[in-house]
DNA sequence: GACTTGACATGGA
DNA sequence: CTCCATGCCAAGT
């Protein structure tokens, strides 16, 4: 939580109902940031770990889960942590934005 | 201190 | 729907 970013971000995901998803450009927009989606991760992928933020129910626009490097692993945790609150992958590991894009409470 | 990379989004092809 | 190129901002090297 360095700056009121951070902050928000975290809020944001938070306040993402289970069983639901989240864009980055959501999440952006939602900070006021439109076309910051980038920011988005660069702020949870350095404190998501040692954080309790559900940030593996924000994915990009593809609908695909934000697996980069080997972190640790734990990209496969994160389809898993998805598969267990309800958010099922297609055939091709996207998810169904179309029934878990969550709707924002503007 | 400057350049490159990065968990992306959007628009065009 | 997918792929390429561009734009945003900050952290990492």
């Amino acid at each position: 939580m360095k700056n009121k970013f951070d902050s928000k971000v975290y809020n944001l995901v938070a306040l993402i109902p289970l069983g639901k998803v989240a864009t980055y450009g959501q999440i952006a927009d939602l900070l006021g940031a439109y076309g910051c989606a980038r920011q988005v991760g660069w702020s949870l992928r350095r404190l998501n770990l040692p954080s309790s933020i559900p940030w593996y129910r924000v994915i990009n626009a593809k609908g695909e889960i934000s697996m980069s490097i080997s972190r640790n692993g734990t990209d496969w945790i994160q389809r898993d942590l998805l598969t267990k609150e309800g958010i099922l992958l297609d055939d091709s590991f996207k998810i169904k934005l179309r029934d878990y894009k969550w709707d924002p409470n503007i």
